[in-house]
DNA sequence: GCCGCAATTGCAATCGATTGCGTTAAGGAC
DNA sequence: GTCCTTAACGCAATCGATTGCAATTGCGGC
């Protein structure tokens, strides 16, 4: 900026005014100073100039990891989810920073807060510490998680009905003519949690028992899951159906089954959660429970903007949709076999 | 920091050296402060920190959109890739910083960089603009792109090597017994082209004519499809199989020959190119062309670091492998089907 | 010719950190 | 008691921008 100032034989001061569009500096000046910005290429400096003006239009998206797997970052769900946030973070003019944490030290979450990177935090699933983000929101982080809502939490959430999603998807393979329904998901995460409550709901609205032996707490894409699978196929009353709390577990689990000799939904139908792409490309293509992941980034982020305008934070909880595929066709024994309803759009495979 | 110090009693610089653990500052003051500025959760501001200092330990990742569709970013190729330079990023102890720029000006890739918000820019894809490219080579921006190596380029690219890929596929699908090959993919764009090379190289390797009436310019996941796999079949000679230069264009048109009544591989065999998680699960699972997406971000990224530590920048093709799956088991006409030989680890999903 | 007003532009403090250099204080040697 | 060495710390300039206030200029009006 001092380059320019002398190359237009004024002081920096008003090239910085020039460069804003300040109606204090003369046309012609600023006009000058325009042009020489453009041929030296010059941008202004946005480390010192949020610093002098502490604003900032950076949004922290951060995603925990599991520190003894050490995971990658490849799961369809969460990378689709940074997608859809990345859209509408730039849509409303900011830039995203994404970082990882290890997913026991979500506290950790708040530092591009606290050093100043970022305007506020999306923090992608709550994971085992619930307690950690209310701390976080009673230091007044600006910071809205996805996930589960959950009674007397402090902090913004935004994420699925998972009770009405998991309802759904149960009542769904009862009115298959299921009777012996496995959940497969870690109940000790909240958003699973959930679901199984929605689960066990569905049992109660038909004075069904709900039998604890069949939730399997395998966790994402478990390799113990075929031993899983094969125990449940053996109980005394083996199930003849199987919620799984996300795609990627109900893909594992079809695998798991065709492995074993099963038919899918002949032998054992198959409900998911999430409706990643997979889901529709799979074979048999999944029935799943569908999130709004357009809609996702879209309220995360206005919650945040939402939250930083002084505004109470509100969370929110997005509607499901039971999109209906092939893994629970109707089984042959109750009824004629459906037609597959899924959705055929190929272009919007992402 | 200022509040540190005065509660700590000592001045703001003896703070700064001892949150810095200078061996200037005593060890008992550098303990007071440390304890302060946890319970303070104080972090350094990192935009002063950075203005004063000039270093930034943050990388840039520009994906650049269609402006005239206003696409979402939802490739699962390009959000495999994110996934993969977030874990590359994060592994070397930086941050990632996501912005989305026009497609038509590249040269805005730079803007990160010259703001002063990022040490380099990781660009994904050419697209239509090499020259722009060069430019900002010449400009000295710290820059690396993920596409194909062209032959007088400025400037540094990582990708695979797209010719010797395109070869592999249209190879393996002479091998399989197929005559009349389509081409499926918008070749003004550099990888693209490169990968058409490739199917031409192995055109001339038999000594085949290399129809140009087979080579369809469709773009990424283009609804126009339906009506060019139908032109390809209603041709004198139709053809017997597609080489589809992403995932994407062969999963919609697997989709467009079922709806024409068409089976595959029976009646069309199919080789996609990329890989992505939906290949291995779609119906029927895609034989497909890998690109080593792990190693993309890690390559990625060391060629950034390389050059910002002075060395000239120096392109990188990644090798790819041909990962055979039903799309092309042997027609039967041609000799007995031939087991499926896709790898089946489900726990690798993403 | 002097004054006031308006239109521009420049000066200098400021944001929050870092660091070379000067200052202080303690301790030892004579 | 004086001088020197050394450890520990403080002062103030600096990074690159922004902005309130002061200063300059040109102009018309008297």
């Amino acid at each position: 900026m001092a380059d320019i100032a002398r190359l237009a034989g004024v002081a920096v001061s008003t090239v910085s005014r020039a460069l804003a569009g300040s109606p204090l500096v003369n046309q012609q000046t600023r006009e000058r100073v325009a042009e020489l910005a453009k041929s030296l290429h010059y941008s202004v400096n946005v480390r010192a100039q949020s610093l002098r003006l502490k604003h900032n239009n950076t949004v922290a998206v951060v995603l925990p990891y599991d520190a003894p797997t050490a995971q990658h970052l490849s799961d369809p769900f969460f990378l689709a989810l940074i997608g859809s946030l990345g859209d509408a973070i730039t849509e409303r003019g900011c830039e995203m920073l994404l970082s990882r944490i290890d997913a026991d030290h979500l506290d950790q979450a708040a530092q591009p807060y606290l050093s100043g990177r970022a305007m506020g935090v999306v923090l992608v699933g709550q994971w085992h510490h619930h307690d950690q983000l209310d701390e976080l929101a009673l230091r007044r982080i600006p910071l809205v998680v996805w996930g589960a809502r959950l009674p007397h939490q402090l902090y913004c959430t935004v994420g699925s009905d998972n009770v009405q999603g998991g309802r759904m998807a149960t009542d769904h393979l009862f009115d298959r003519g299921a009777r012996r329904i496995a959940f497969l998901g870690d109940v000790t995460l909240p958003e699973i949690a959930q679901r199984h409550d929605g689960y066990m709901q569905a049992h109660q609205a038909r004075g069904v028992d709900c039998d604890p032996g069949l939730s399997c707490p395998v966790s994402f894409a478990d390799r113990a899951l075929d031993a899983e699978v094969s125990a449940l196929l053996k109980l005394a009353k083996p199930i003849d159906a199987i919620f799984a709390a996300s795609d990627l577990l109900a893909i594992s689990a079809i695998a798991a089954l065709l492995r074993q000799g099963k038919r899918v939904p002949e032998d054992v139908a198959i409900v998911g959660y999430d409706d990643i792409a997979l889901a529709r490309y799979c074979q048999p293509p999944l029935t799943t429970v569908r999130q709004p992941i357009e809609a996702a980034g879209k309220t995360l982020v206005d919650a945040l903007i939402a939250q930083l305008a002084g505004e109470r934070p509100k969370s929110v909880q997005l509607p499901t949709e039971l999109v209906q595929r092939a893994t629970t066709h109707a089984l042959p024994t109750v009824r004629p076999a459906a037609k597959q309803r899924g959705r055929a759009r190929p272009s919007a495979l992402g």
